[in-house]
DNA sequence: ACCTGAACACCGTTCAAGT
DNA sequence: ACCTGAACACCGTTCAAGT
């Protein structure tokens, strides 16, 4: 890549990431082009689509989970309090920008998605803690990691929409958990 | 209200039923515009807003959730399948249209939005559902229905978005049943 | 009192002209 | 090879002019 397309490309990221964190991932493309101080069309050159943009976005912070799901499978504490950390944690990261649940529930369905392979790195994180419980046998068998992803991420959908605090947030998550564990 | 202006609002409640069935709850004002024959003005002057125009196109069936939620309450079958095929039923209503389940529960939790009361029919027919099954002492009594609603309805809104069959959403439904259920 | 439709604003997307 | 920015399309919203 030359020089200055490198350059455009990487102050086009750094500002995508700071306008999601102030507007949310469906922020007005024309922002962050002007911001960056780039024409629309330099942005349309380095990603095609909104999921492009968001997928270099996250780039630098998605495979983060793998520790707190390394932290889950590794504590001693009961299953439903392990589970109620993880959940919330998992729901903390898809919602770091508004509108982000959407985004990445509907995304880890889709495998023509630009971020489908980074929402395997989220679906891949919870399927290692609960595979640890179901050899446990502490929860159902019979449900896979995706759905469990699709509940939880219907959960923040609905939180982050809604704008709920994380009181009630785990309030709900508690009740997924108590339909998983076998106890 | 003048014969005219009575005409044209009955003109685009019945436009916007047919385009939102079509296209769903986000379906452009323009479009039902155009097809009923009236001015964007006109559509503007009887429905300030776009929530406003859905009010006026659920009034026709809202109310018939509460027939749904008597068989519930009346049914002599198992808990865990009765409160499936009711879960099933709601999903089912508020997903009429895509784009329902987001527009229903977010309004919930927002007593300004103008479609708030008839959410308000959607917990209360619930409500009456989970407290038949409180009474019998067989699902946990910390669960309001409005916090069941926003579960139910983050499985809702997960399904609309990511195109599931009726199957899946069943699965999801269980887990949720699962964990309000006491026993 | 109500309707019309031109006009504006906003935002995504494309592409001819430039370097 | 890459960038620019004008231009277009789309859609929501307003309002002056009409009936």
């Amino acid at each position: 890549m030359r020089a200055d397309a490198q350059k455009n490309y990487d102050t086009i990221v750094a500002t995508a990431t700071l306008v999601f964190t102030e507007k949310g991932m469906d922020a007005p493309l024309d922002e962050i082009a002007t911001r960056a101080d780039v024409g629309p069309g330099t942005l349309y050159r380095h990603f095609p689509t909104r999921e492009d943009l968001i997928d270099a976005v996250i780039k630098s912070w998605i495979a983060q989970i793998e520790a707190a799901a390394h932290d889950a499978v590794l504590s001693d504490s009961p299953a439903r309090e392990v589970l109620l950390s993880w959940f919330a944690e998992y729901v903390a990261r898809i919602s770091r920008n508004k509108g982000g649940p959407s985004k990445f529930t509907s995304a880890m369905s889709n495998p023509q998605s630009p971020i489908f392979s980074k929402c395997e790195v989220l679906r891949e994180a919870n399927e290692r803690v609960l595979d640890r419980f179901r050899v446990e046998g502490v929860i159902r068998a019979d449900i896979d990691s995706l759905e469990v992803c699709r509940i939880i991420g219907g959960v923040a959908m609905v939180a982050d929409q809604t704008g709920l605090d994380e009181l009630t947030t785990a309030s709900m998550l508690g009740v997924v958990i108590d339909g998983l564990l076998t106890t």
